[in-house]
DNA sequence: GTGAAAGCGCTAACAG
DNA sequence: CTGTTAGCGCTTTCAC
């Protein structure tokens, strides 16, 4: 691999020139910058940008850091996230890192193995007790969330607004007659790791109950068909007299649509589905779900964005952007049988 | 931030002493170790892995060419490949740099930009004929692929047997009578740009009918219900004795369920689904569908573990692997109607 | 055992 | 407009 100085000796300049000639940074004459490109092709010259990353002091790399606990499924749906974020750093001109990694209490994995390799850094899957914040502050590497801590000052993030989608999904339920109703949570392992979403849904949704006077019952889930199965099939025989779910968890609802079925529950006219996931997912049932709109694909482009920002010098505003995206209605909801 | 001359000041030390305490690349006394550990600490450092690599000429980072052509969408089921490779570098000490741009012609990009930055990379949505492997080989990056080329000679990859798994779905739905299928592969723009498993599909779905002395009909459908939905309907119109589809492409079953149930078509009575999918994808619609599963995990871990083997020097064997998942069975396909 | 010093390949003053 | 040179922070050879 030929390097810059190669370059210069062939072309028979500076090695300063050559690097001027591409960077662009300073005047340089036309016939100079002809003799420089023609041995740069000559040579199959490559810049290396890590040497480049060194001496500036910039790598153009954002890292994503999404824990990844459950081994072995997918991220669902939520790859969207995943998707636009690579998206919006490519347009942006920057690649991204993508450490799937738990950083577990001894954090020092990203501190240790990548010092130096990003210029900032976007986190998922946001506990409302985070250490990853403090990690970062303390490394002094930029960075934002998609999804929010408990305490959030002087953080930049975009959220969705679970209280609201939670708000909106009882309301419509209630609306509808529906008295009984249970929300169908994420696993156990994110509710126990506090996971802001997770934590904030299931308050939401029994708050929002209780200002309707009424009780409802949450239940953690695992992202699999079978476990939709189980759950389903274990909260009809403690509570026969549930009409409606509210869903939170991906790849859960062809097992808890079969086990309705199973119970002899039609839907919409038994019993009524309401997710808090992309249309994607929720038009891949059958019945299709009624569903408050998971903008993944928004949430991840603007916190990229935001990041982006705060690199370049200019501060992000507003820092803090929580999304209230619509409810919309499909086959799996209706009103409550009058019994 | 501390460097490691600073370290070396503090501890009364030789920069190279500090190097390799670090290291432990030659010995060292216990004092000299102690007083550098101490320094390390007093004054927080971190080794700024930039540099080393510069130095060392190796970075730990492996790049995932994962060209994203349908922005907007997640990349469904797929993601389960992401994760799996995220999972499996992280295991042996690599950091993923995910890459979703599609290096068009001037496949520049990633020559550009990331010269340099990757020990290795993993191709995905490999072409019959993908200039990216022109351009690694000149690069002198090593690489595995996840598909495979037309001509693989002297490449490493894993892909699944397209022939075996389309070879099964035929063989088992022509001994359940059915005599009129169609195939419901990926988007035309994949098929156009020659992705290996599209192409791959096609033709074994053609071969396989035309053994048993039939005839099929195949057709591309993007990856929406909405689209799913529509080629379902243009395919019964044109085709009513259709009896069974086989389906390739994710994010369109929930369409397909619905075209034919709204053509007043029971399933598994009256007409059979079987895909090449995921077991949590094939799980996930109602009814569940038979499907040849997709093994995206194991896929993912073994191209993986085939680049880290390379990258270690040693060869990799066997270097060409072809997977053949089993045909699971569920609830999506039965004999056809004697008719 | 330890230290000094020469790179790794590039950028960006500084000096014309 | 162009050349010279001092770093960026680390690894590793060479010398003691």
């Amino acid at each position: 691999m030929p390097t810059m100085s190669d370059i210069a000796r062939r072309a028979g300049v500076a090695l300063s020139t050559v690097s001027y000639a591409l960077s662009g940074k300073r005047p340089i004459s036309d016939e100079a910058k002809q003799r420089v490109l023609q041995a740069m092709k000559e040579l199959g010259y490559q810049p290396n940008s890590l040497a480049r990353a060194l001496a500036t002091r910039r790598t153009s790399i954002l890292a994503l850091l999404y824990p990844a606990w459950k081994s072995g499924t997918g991220l669902g749906p939520q790859s969207e996230f995943i998707t636009s974020i690579a998206e919006a750093s490519t347009d942006h001109g920057y690649g991204l890192l993508l450490w799937t990694a738990p950083m577990s209490e001894e954090q020092g994995v990203m501190e240790m193995t990548h010092q130096g390799f990003i210029d900032g850094a976007i986190l998922m899957e946001v506990a409302l007790e985070d250490p990853r914040v403090e990690a970062l502050k303390r490394q002094m590497v930029p960075f934002t969330l998609i999804g929010r801590c408990r305490e959030n000052e002087g953080l930049s993030y975009v959220d969705l607004d679970f209280d609201y989608a939670l708000e909106t999904s009882i309301n419509y339920l209630v609306a509808g007659g529906h008295r009984h109703i249970a929300l169908i949570n994420q696993s156990q392992t994110l509710l126990q790791r506090k996971i802001g979403y997770v934590v904030r849904s299931r308050e939401a949704f029994h708050r929002e109950l209780q200002r309707h006077g009424l009780q409802g019952v949450d239940l953690c889930c695992e992202a699999n068909e079978q476990a939709g199965y189980e759950a389903t099939m274990s909260l009809l025989e403690q509570q026969p007299d549930l009409s409606a779910f509210v869903l939170m968890t991906p790849w859960t609802s062809g097992g808890i649509i079969r086990a309705l079925s199973d119970q002899g529950l039609l839907i919409p006219r038994d019993f009524s589905l309401v997710a808090i996931f992309s249309p994607h997912l929720a038009e891949m049932t059958n019945p299709a779900l009624t569903s408050v709109d998971f903008p993944f694909h928004e949430m991840g482009r603007l916190g990229t964005q935001m990041l982006i920002q705060k690199l370049s010098g200019a501060p992000v505003e507003p820092p803090q952007i929580l999304l209230k995206p619509p409810l919309t209605i499909r086959a799996s909801s209706g009103p409550a049988i009058k019994s």
